[in-house]
DNA sequence: ATTATAAGTGTATATTTTACAATTAATTTA
DNA sequence: TAAATTAATTGTAAAATATACACTTATAAT
């Protein structure tokens, strides 16, 4: 078959990823710093190119590894953005994603390459383009999810404590929550599994830690729950 | 400048359209039959391709005025779609698209044109590609902008009953709601102003007209108010 | 005048959310 | 080794919200 469609115009089509990350305190956002024209030297978020062999979603999903060298990421597509001069150098269609890197994986990026910079979520550079609103989109879409759905969990270790989760959430949500509401609902569906071991960093007590209960969470979810933070 | 991404690929990039409508008695979806290969013959979304010098939302009002004849509709991105084979004839990433068609211009929509059909939202036909996908997300979509947003009265002339309302609701969320506490929840918040006429088609009785107050509305959400049905 | 039809209305109960403070476990320090 | 310090852990009462439920009313048709 020939191409139907060649009356048409083409775009270059790229991905650009809103990565969140959590050091077990902070919410953060990667950025680099473009390393090419337009915007050269400015703060970005991490991007490339669509190419043929690939999906957008794996195109996203490579371009997190080249930044980050990690794999099996948290990847969710916000939307696209699509503005005539969004990109003042060419017609550039970008789809953003964002990602959730936990605080295992967190320590790992290697921010050499790209001059990657982790920034706490409420001190943010001036970022290139339409940068900065695709990160706002991405909070927003980010706290949907946590009150629907576990993704949270994503951003922490898979071993984490209540006031860890806590903090999380707070961060998140950028309010403070009552502790023993907090535990109340956030432990009442029951799909955290208590351990044994305990956290003993933080505090002299020492906090239990738990573990998502991925099994119960899908049984539920099959019988028509719907987890609500 | 020249173009400094001409390294990279370049894409067919289409807006699709899922445009729901409502006859004040059931949700329906805007179908066309495709005219041309490949699918020809099968049951589409309205769709078209981005031409260079519009932005994708533009696009997709182009796209929207060109099956129906009608502006100012409100529209509102899903996603992009990227699966490598997701059009068997060439690569195309399609960008989602919802629509919301109000019972005035459910009318006057040219079905002809296109061969295009309203279909009732639980009696859609098999759709080519990944359509199918499109509405289901879409659905699911505006449930969420109609429990957190006043978009439902995009869907209804500007007077309206709170039975022709009820109804509405009704038929998006799939279920059915206590006539008393659907008007108590709805009415709660003040942003409906009650007429002094009636809608005498549907009953002896009569219903009196209600239109959404915008200003209240407003007034409303900039104090932090979270419209929440 | 009677009947039929859909619109309109209130209250009690259950559930969920919120507000709020003392006790406990373990380390550090005096 | 006793006392002080620190953060983790726990329950209950009040307020707000959601749910369940049935009769009256306005009007047109007969």
């Amino acid at each position: 078959m020939t191409h139907p469609y060649n009356k048409h115009s083409r775009f270059y089509l790229a991905v650009d990823c809103i990565i969140f990350g959590f050091d077990t305190k902070e919410l953060k956002l990667l950025c680099i710093r473009r390393n090419f024209e337009p915007g050269k030297g400015k703060w970005s978020l991490m991007g490339g190119f669509l190419e043929m062999d690939e999906s957008i979603d794996e195109a996203a999903a490579r371009v997190l590894y080249e930044l980050t060298g990690i794999e099996n990421i948290y990847l969710e597509q916000l939307q696209g953005y699509g503005e005539r001069d969004r990109d003042p150098a060419d017609r550039v269609i970008s789809i953003a994603y964002y990602a959730l890197i936990n605080s295992v994986k967190f320590g790992k990026v290697i921010s050499d390459k790209y001059s990657a910079s982790w920034f706490n979520i409420n001190q943010i550079p001036e970022l290139v383009f339409d940068h900065k609103e695709m990160v706002d989109k991405a909070l927003r879409r980010l706290r949907r999810r946590c009150s629907t759905q576990p993704v949270g969990f994503e951003l922490l270790p898979e071993k984490f404590t209540l006031p860890q989760l806590q903090n999380l959430y707070e961060k998140i949500f950028d309010r403070e929550f009552d502790k023993r509401n907090f535990r109340k609902k956030i432990l009442s569906p029951g799909i955290l599994k208590k351990l044994e071991e305990k956290e003993r960093q933080s505090s002299r007590k020492g906090a239990f830690y738990y573990q998502f209960d991925k099994q119960r969470y899908d049984e539920l979810t099959n019988n028509g729950y719907n987890f609500d933070m």
